[in-house]
Parts: structure tokens; sequence; C-alpha cells
DNA sequence: TGCCGATATGTTATATAGTAGCATATCTGC
DNA sequence: GCAGATATGCTACTATATAACATATCGGCA
């Protein structure tokens, strides 16, 4: 029998993610959101923050219901309407990207200013990377000229096996 | 008050679907799918032949459970498993997409061909175009390349309003 | 300071989307 | 006709998301 095994995505005992100090990515997107909430008058609530905090933790897509699991509300059991809002909340400021194809939510590495992405999405380490990818913009602004199709959203999502999983490919046992 | 109310998406009596006799696009479809299954040495069975049917009397995408509604079983009502189940076939066999923003499934245009595909869906008439866009795929493959990233599925997904319905404005009634 | 309207969250219930596991039926090759 | 493979029926369940209304909190202003 054939078993395989992927390497954890994450390390358990540290920020590391990847190779890379994650810990840093985090501090910096919070410190974006406060920022940009304060420049908006919107109101980045202890809830909020905290579904943001919670996304941010590593750069896998987590699921809503995950996020629910995890919030640790002042009283009580959090509810799904409580975190689908602090989502709505999150997706309108353009602070988190919706994973269409997976249902799930990621942390924006561009919030700061105007994008549009590719989101990559590993099927092994499930991270996802957001590339703000010119050269396929234009293209498809091209294409949808071409159409006569006025945009209003765009998802492109791309499923596949990045670069780190693929210089690591995963450990394979003999039963 | 201000209500705006759309134009019914299609003529209640006919195959008429924004001006061009569907009844064609599905006849074509649906022989289309006979031929690649018999080549294939695939069974089209009748529930996977009324599935897809279903899926082209528009080509608006329509849900699961919306074909669930109107599956005509040969005895009691179907299950979601049967439908869900019918859709995993015609997705395997390229006879039909996801469109993973909606939830929903829409009839392949080019199931005879290798082929990727940008999805427009216009968000008033809700009818889903199918694009090849090679201009697009070849810069997504540029990107990838840059990326380091090896795909294996791609979801091109655009959301507006398409060349029709810009030109045929809802009609717009004060109250 | 205390009240008011607006915003945010809590709570209950329900709608929508998708899967697992096992029984039964149908097909296909022998 | 029989056996194994494939497809469907069926029951139950899990997962994802929203509606509607109650309560709490915030922030400006009398
Ligand atoms: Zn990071
Ligand atoms: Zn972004
Ligand atoms: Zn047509
Ligand atoms: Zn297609």
């Amino acid at each position: 029998m054939q078993l395989t095994v992927f390497p954890a995505p994450t390390s358990p005992t540290a920020n590391l993610d990847h190779g890379h100090d994650h810990g840093g990515c985090r501090t910096k997107a919070l410190q974006t959101a406060e920022q940009l909430c304060n420049n908006r008058g919107v109101r980045l609530t202890p809830m909020r923050r905290q579904v943001l905090e919670l996304i941010w933790e590593s750069h896998r897509a987590i699921k809503a219901y995950d996020l629910l699991d995890r919030i640790k509300p002042t009283t009580g059991t959090a509810k799904p309407a409580t975190v689908y809002r602090a989502l709505d909340f999150l997706l309108e400021q353009g602070l988190i990207h919706k994973v269409e194809s997976l249902n799930a939510f990621i942390g924006c590495s561009f919030s700061d200013h105007q994008h549009q992405q590719l989101l990559l999405t590993c099927i092994r380490c499930l991270e996802v990377e957001e590339r703000p990818a010119a050269g396929v913009m234009e293209a498809i602004d091209r294409e949808l000229e071409q159409a006569a199709f006025i945009i209003h959203h765009k998802a492109i999502e791309i499923h596949g096996i990045c670069i780190r999983c693929a210089k690591h490919p995963p450990i394979t046992a003999t039963i």
C-alpha cells in the first residue's frame, strides 16, 4: 500500500510559514488595516479585528466556519452571522479576498492601493499567493473590449503546485 | 420611490434567447455530447442526458437544486446525490462548466475540442458567455512561468453587463 | 451628563449547497 | 442466464450562507 504524507504546512512552534517570518506579514497587515479604517472613518471593531487576525494567521485560505470555531466571543459562542458580517466588512474595505473556488478567505496583500489580482492556490500546502499580474489584467481588458462587456468584478483563480512544494516533494512511504 | 424592472431574460413562448434561435445551440450541444460519449466509450445515460438538456435550456447558469426541482425521475422525486452525480460526469467529460462564483453550471460551448475559457456573467440577464480568449491564456501562462507555479486548473470569471443588456437598458418606473 | 439616532452585535431560525454510505437496479461481456 | 462493473435510489448528514428581529454600543449634541 502506498501512503502519501505531505509535510505540515506550518511549523507548530513559530510564526514561520514556508520559511519566512510570517509575524511580519500579519503585523503589517493589521497596521495597514487600522490606518485605512481610520482614514476612511469606518470602525475596525474588536470583532472585525479578531477575524482579520485569524485570517492572517497563515497564507492559507480559511473557511467561515473554521473562523467561527476560533472566535473567542466575550460571552457565549459566536454564531454564523457574526463572522459573515465581519467578513462582509473586510471584503468591502478590500482587506481580504474571497477565494470563490474554495469558499474561503485570505488576507489581501495589497490593501493599501487599488489592484486586481490572480489568486494562486497550492493544492499541497494550501497557501494562496496574490499576484497583481498586470499583463494578465491588460489582456483581459482587451478581451472584454472586444466582447463589449462592462466589467463589475473579476475572479481569477488558479489551482496547482507552488514552487516551494515542487522543490520539496511530499514524503512517500510504503507500508 | 424608484423601482427598477429588468426585461425578462427569455421569451416565455419560444426558444428565442436574447434574439437567437437557441434550439439550435441545444440540439448541437446534445448531438456533440452523444458523439463524444460514444467515441470515449462512456455512457450518456437518460439521467445524465436529461440534466445536460436542462442545463442547455438557456445560456443562464443553473444551480444544482434548481436542476433537482426540474428533473422528472421515472419514479418518485430526485435526490441531491442524483443530480450531483450527473453533474460530476458532465464536468469530467468537459460537457459543462461550473461557475464557481455562482455555485451554478453552464453547458460548454466548445466541448468538441480542448480549450480554456473566460466566463462572462451578465448581472442583468444572468447569461454566461464562454470565450476562449487565447491572449488572456497566454498572459496567464507567462505569469505562472514567472511564479514557477505548475497549473492544474483555472477559473477565470468576470461579472458585469453584457452588450445586449447595455443596449437595452432596464425599464425604470416611478411610483 | 444624559438622550437620540446610527451602527454593530447577539440570537433564533431557516435557506442553500454538497457528501457519505449502503441498497438496488441496470448494463456488458462471457 | 450469470457475474462483475457501473449507475441510480435512498437515508442521513455535513457544510455554507442569509433573514429577521432583539439588544448593545458608539458618537454627536441638547
Ligand atoms: Zn507571510
Ligand atoms: Zn488584494
Ligand atoms: Zn443559444
Ligand atoms: Zn467550455
